[in-house]
DNA sequence: CGACGTGTAAC
DNA sequence: CCTTTTACACGTCG
């Protein structure tokens, strides 16, 4: 089955937002951090922009690297404001749904479109749709997106990397092959660091090289399904459908202010993070049944640990587990501190809604929870 | 097999 | 001297 899909991917998205809602700064070089508060210049960068990006910074880089890079130049530093991207992003989801068969929103920047049926198996028509999409963000939103249109998500996304900012790249199904072939296996979207140092050590270097290797020889390294996964990969193969999957898990995470093994200290943090999480978790009508907490240690090393309990979604039941498995973290770690901490919820399953009078329910079996859509 | 923990990857 | 959030694969254990 032939598909035609779209990866649209908005231009280092916070920076020119920030440009748009604070003329002073366009043009300029331009970094957005993430402060974690517990020093300065304590953070790390989560977009720079075109003119930030000349200068060597880079997302994730430590926000003190960046401003060393930035010396005696004119770059501005902004602190991130995630509340009004997100307001921008979901008026530019809306639009998109407008252009598409179906849609999958993979971050607040990024969506995969399904134009199949609209664009009639023509890639002709889905580049027009695309020029129509860049078009109307533009007009409504004064930004530019790069568009990549591919038989399937792998390449769609590989294509929109292929020509940034404002691009436009489609690479068709007899295409393909070529696209890929001279390829470094590290551009391969979903081959990082690790996986690049292992096939580098197998003599492999390119997509090519990665599709022609001995399947039992790659097996024997990676194992029967990251080595299906990786060769798949290198011949543009993924038959994963553009559909917005349910959430899986939620957390989120904090940085304490200083390192610390002390109980009352982190479950403060632990509590501030609960309360943020019970929030996301009514807005989603969701349940849990596990409970997770992370724990990053002073060398950023990191450890989970968790519990599954009876299905709920109390605030209170939240941290009282969190406050439980950090006691037994801190007790088979006497000594360590911890630099962040973070609290995690998973097994999750659509809340129902209520039928019968408070606290009735629970003179009632609930073998049937499973069943529920 | 389910629960739990770690590693890899991308944003 | 260093963010945040999510997904998924895989090993181990009972």
């Amino acid at each position: 089955m032939q598909r035609v899909v779209l990866h649209v991917d908005l231009d280092s998205f916070y920076a020119s937002l920030e440009e748009l809602r604070n003329p002073g700064v366009r043009g300029k070089a331009i970094v957005i951090c993430v402060y974690s508060g517990r020093s300065a210049d304590s953070g790390a960068v989560s977009t720079a922009n075109y003119k930030a990006r000349e200068l060597g910074i880079k997302a994730g880089m430590p926000i003190v690297f960046a401003k060393r890079l930035a010396k005696d130049k004119d770059v501005v530093f902004l602190p991130n404001d995630i509340e009004y991207y997100r307001t921008v992003s979901e008026r530019i989801m809306e639009l998109l749904e407008d252009e598409a068969d179906a849609i999958e929103q993979v971050s607040i920047d990024e969506a995969y479109l399904d134009v199949t049926k609209r664009s009639m198996d023509s890639w002709e028509n889905a580049q027009k749709i695309a020029e129509e999409i860049k078009g109307r963000i533009k007009i409504r939103e004064g930004l530019t997106c790069s568009v990549g249109i591919g038989p399937n998500k792998l390449i769609a996304k590989m294509a929109s990397e292929y020509k940034k900012p404002d691009g436009l790249t489609v690479v068709r199904d007899s295409q393909v092959t070529d696209f890929l072939s001279n390829l470094p296996v590290s551009k391969i979207y979903g081959i990082g660091d690790k996986t690049t140092e292992a096939l580098n050590s197998l003599g492999i270097r390119t997509a090519r090289e990665l599709a022609n290797f001995d399947t039992v020889a790659l097996e024997r390294v990676f194992g029967r399904n990251k080595a299906r996964l990786l060769q798949d990969k290198a011949k543009g193969i993924d038959e994963s459908p553009v559909q917005q999957a349910e959430a899986q898990q939620i957390s989120r995470i904090g940085t304490l202010k200083e390192d610390t093994d002390n109980l009352e200290t982190i479950v403060e943090k632990l509590r501030e993070l609960a309360a943020d999480l019970s929030t996301r978790i009514e807005k989603e009508k969701v349940v849990f049944r596990t409970v997770s907490i992370i724990a990053i240690e002073t060398d950023l090393k990191v450890q989970t640990k968790s519990e599954t309990i009876q299905e709920t979604d109390d605030e209170e039941t939240l941290l009282g587990t969190a406050r439980s498995l950090l006691e037994r973290f801190l007790q088979e770690n006497p000594g360590k501190k911890l630099r962040r901490v973070g609290i995690r919820v998973s097994h999750l399953a659509p809340k129902r809604e209520k039928k019968m009078p408070e606290g009735l329910d629970r003179y009632f079996n609930r073998a049937d929870a499973d069943l529920t859509q």
